[in-house]
DNA sequence: AGCCGATCTGAGCGGAACTTGAGGATCACG
DNA sequence: CGTGATCCTCAAGTTCCGCTCAGATCGGCT
């Protein structure tokens, strides 16, 4: 059963390699989300069963190619990480980690994690072949509609102007723009931006929304779907086209 | 979506009931593994996509009850349960389960999970009825006779055309484009599109396949089966037998 | 404590989405 | 063919949902 296991770390992926080996598993290692992506793509040889995915630190990144992987394929995806927090495990999971292990975690259930995952076997290879247009995933500060977000500093600048957010207006533009126009709903949106398990009362996330809005002062590029959530219209042509 | 609870804790259920019915689940709630067992025998209602299986303290019960489930159906089985210990853990993942979650936990978390799960969806089920229809799970945007079905970004395009789409129409059509062919009865499309079981008085269901048609603008594309409800005609030729 | 910005809540508005009802079209079956 | 059941269309209601504004509350800072 072949596995892709990714780790930047040498010696933690030897380690791992070698109780992996053992238990019968045939791992390639890939060292960087980049050689895992490349990894990925199908080349006739046997499809790999599940994929581990373990970043360092640098978490923001394991997430960007958590969703880039999974946009791409259906193989089942195990983050790894010693990022605890509730926030984070929610983010992973709902990015399309299959599931959320900790640091420090108990080898033997990481075994049986993966056979869990793999037994639940990949989805229908998502997409076989015709897959040209999708996935224009964002990666580093997002420039699109001349909007710039470094979200490392917490900045977001327009056409050059720099454009000061509260905290819940700029984790509200985070979230959005990691997949512009893909929809994120209520609860998820909620659950990601708010403390979890939190339902939103009154108007609080349109309130929030609102000022984000007249803030960015870009019309049309926050848009709700009723019923449903939001979403971020992304650069080209939306064709607006009414019924 | 329908989600079969196993709770022997009638006050714990009531929460959890309200909770996942507020987050869009149809929650179906068994006291007893016994219970759990015969509500999961297939009974021409619409599967349910996971469950949640919840054995306060007579845990070795709940192993049972979980081997059993997967014994007789496919459906993802997440455990929750106070046994935090390690071989707990392994047991319950070893025994089937597609995941493991240790109380207390975090309700954003454990939604996260059933929503991992659940995209995976169920495995085909080892032992039960004659599967005839191999439900071919529709993952990817679904492409056929032009037309394209994006789920995450809740758009649908015809050729190319974008088609601006209300909630109900698109879920409808996400229901149907879910097994092209399969006829979904008027009550499975009432459970699933709308919450809870809820018996359309008027011809509600006719006016929303109604628009959905004219929108789309491809006669024939959605067949109304005549006092059952209705399906996708499938890409193919599949009967161009005039009359 | 007192200030000030950030966040939350509630009411009202407007419009999109949904529902309902009636009449006409179509189908299955005798 | 005739008839009843079922489905489709159209044009009203009616509900629901997101937007805005204004005031209340929270929380960090001096």
């Amino acid at each position: 059963m072949r596995l892709l296991l990714v780790e930047d770390d040498e010696r933690v992926a030897a380690a791992l390699v070698a109780v992996l080996g053992r238990h019968g598993f045939q791992v390639r290692h890939a060292r960087s989300g980049h050689e895992a992506l490349d990894a990925l793509v199908p080349d006739g040889n046997e499809p790999y069963r599940v994929v581990l995915l373990d970043l360092g630190l640098p978490d923001r990144d394991g997430f960007e190619v958590c969703s880039r992987i999974r946009a791409g394929s259906g193989v089942p995806v195990i983050m790894v990480t010693a990022r605890a927090d509730v926030r984070s495990r929610i983010h992973g999971l709902n990015l399309g980690a299959d599931d959320y292990v900790t640091k420090p975690y108990d080898m033997g259930e990481l075994l049986a994690r993966i056979h869990a995952v793999a037994r639940r076997g990949a989805a229908p290879s998502s997409v076989p072949a015709p897959a040209p247009d999708t996935v224009p995933q964002q990666r580093g500060p997002l420039e699109s509609r001349g909007i710039r977000i470094d979200r490392e500093r917490r900045r977001v600048s327009v056409d050059g102007r720099d454009v000061p957010l509260t905290r819940k207006e700029f984790d509200l533009l985070a979230l959005l723009s990691q997949s512009p126009g893909v929809v994120y709903r209520r609860e998820q949106i909620f659950s990601e931006v708010w403390r979890s398990g939190w339902e939103g009362n009154g108007r609080t996330l349109e309130v929030h929304i609102g000022s984000l809005r007249n803030k960015l002062a870009l019309p049309g590029l926050v848009e709700a779907v009723r019923g449903v959530g939001y979403r971020l219209i992304p650069d080209g042509p939306s064709a607006p086209a009414e019924h």
